[in-house]
DNA sequence: CGCGTTTACGTCGTTCGTAACGATA
DNA sequence: TATCGTTACGAACGACGTAAACGCG
């Protein structure tokens, strides 16, 4: 058993099974990870395959189990070269994150232009996706860190560092008869104009919709989108009431849109980076978290996300205390704290 | 870096920076582990440890660091063979557990009978050792499963299964003047006496010492041995009175013996099974878990030991209600539970 | 001078890539 | 026939062991 074995083993497994794909994935030729399968398999006496005929069919039971526990080897292989870098003092690197659109456009931005001037020889490679995929590719280890948000805890598999909290705001076209109501709209006047929204307002797990629900309200989703500058073109065409994330709002966004503070209609969200709990960071992505949450003190992080230790985060700050508000009156909450 | 380098690495570590100690010990030779410590510390661009001259002085900060993330990974490839070995029904295999006396003498020999009548092909290597030996050789990952016990909660690296409960009795010559106070012997009339119990009562954070500290009292400890049996070999000699576990006591101990129950003066004891939470025990390990202790069940004994869930284990049985006690009335915890 | 490490060198095993073959849809 | 996996073979590399040299106490 060889580390190199181990990540032919996964490589395969996580290209969907196609050998070939996964020869090109890790820059060697498909027969000699067919034959570093076949002897791995021949050491540990399993199949971690199934086959029909030549080709592979699906991962089998045992198979499942040995690929989790090769990546864990192949993490800690990682982490161990990362350490070393670091050590060296390093600058250079790659560093991955996957995000969801409206963190990579509205939130990112700065933090990356800071970690840029700090770390100039670091290439980031920022991957869009879906809470789902990011998921994915964390699991796989394909990325260092995602960046995604909702309003419960993440999975427990990972380590979710809360970056700062935010509220969601409607929009809509300033002649629209909802601007007529005034400050204090409700669930209920909300429910009877077509939304836009993201795309996880889709599921019925969404905290928008689960908001809905338990005011006996269906809402219309006429639209959705990931993008949170399509959400603003739809609304601005008329398609109906933009529900959207506070940091999605551009100063000239007020000149034709008329915005609202619905604070109280839905719940808080929280933004978080996720790491894998076996993976060692290198210290630029240490750099670029502290960066993207000034409660997050660099030289305090690695003890923060050692895996041994619980969890003690900081409480994330609130986005208007962090880059303030346009629209709405100065957040209210840094007098709570 | 391959995981063979990484092995060496941990074998040089283990034998106290001797290298031909440590080839010896991973059967390869001398110039071996040497060439291959270099090219590790060259690929890294690290030193693991500080030279003088020829021979290695001391691990590096960064060394250390290594050692720690390369245990890891070798105890990950020991638990995919684990695992093979597992689906296979592969019955035989080693099982090296390390355990203070007391437990080899008096708890393990009826598990270990039941292990062998059903794993006849299975190994079993006990290696006796005080706490801080067990906690190094499993650190080390030399052992699969340790056998300890204490009144607090053993340290947090390793998962900790609680086997059973159980209390300390003192025992004195029949003509001794403690036998006359009967039953309710306190301790004052105790620290009256020279004392003879295990080399644990030495230490002042030793539960034993504890108690009597908390009653201003200071116990002069006559004579200490790891060893049931000698204790008992100098309580009859007229050393002092023992004060020992009572899963040591034999019958024909009550022949020439006064026994006296002190649950009340002294906390219980729990015995702990120990294993580290990176490795994956074969069969055979979770048998003997199980034989040990009747409330866990073997088939959700792997579950329990997941390090991912929380480590809910069924409270464990008092000793008592497990084997007896042919000194004192049965227990009355049954009543409580 | 013994102990322990490094260097040198020869052998063997292993890996890897190329190329041809086989099977499948 | 295109795609994908296996087999075969040769070249290169790497690991390992033996033996000798080097430093140090």
């Amino acid at each position: 058993m060889t580390i190199t074995q181990l990540r032919y083993l996964v490589a395969i497994a996580d290209a969907g099974l196609n050998i070939t794909q996964a020869a090109e994935r890790v820059y060697a030729t498909q027969p000699g990870l067919s034959k570093q399968l076949r002897q791995l398999e021949d050491e540990l006496g399993l199949q971690m395959f199934s086959r029909s005929g030549r080709s592979l069919e699906a991962v089998t039971p045992a198979g499942a189990l040995v690929i989790e526990r090769a990546r864990k080897i192949i993490s800690e292989a990682e982490s161990i070269r990362a350490l070393a870098e670091n050590l060296r003092h390093e600058a250079s690197g790659e560093l991955r994150i996957a995000t969801t659109h409206t963190q990579a456009r509205f939130v990112l931005p700065p933090a990356i232009a800071r970690l840029k001037q700090e770390f100039p020889d670091v290439n980031i490679h920022l991957m869009p996706g879906g809470d789902a995929e990011l998921l994915e590719l964390l699991h796989r280890d394909d990325i260092d860190l995602a960046i995604m948000s909702g309003t419960s805890t993440p999975p427990a598999s990972f380590i979710a560092v809360p970056i700062f909290d935010w509220e969601r705001i409607i929009m809509m076209p300033k002649q629209h008869p909802l601007s007529e109501v005034g400050d204090n709209i409700t669930l209920a006047q909300l429910a009877d104009y077509p939304l836009v929204s993201y795309e996880s307002a889709l599921s019925p797990e969404s905290s928008l919709r689960r908001a809905f629900a338990a005011a006996d309200l269906n809402p219309r989703i006429a639209c959705t989108a990931r993008d949170a500058d399509l959400i603003k073109t739809y609304v601005r065409a008329g398609l109906g009431v933009g529900i959207l994330a506070e940091m999605a709002i551009l100063p000239e966004d007020q000149a034709d849109l008329e915005l609202r503070c619905i604070d109280q209609l839905l719940p808080t969200c929280t933004t978080w980076a996720l790491v894998r709990p076996d993976r060692l960071l290198r210290d630029f992505n240490l750099a670029f978290i502290s960066a993207l949450a000034p409660q997050l003190e660099r030289r305090k992080l690695p003890r923060m996300l050692n895996p041994d230790e619980p969890d003690q985060f900081p409480a994330p700050l609130h986005w208007r205390d962090l880059r303030g508000s346009v629209y709405c009156q100065q957040s209210t909450r840094s007098e709570a704290s």
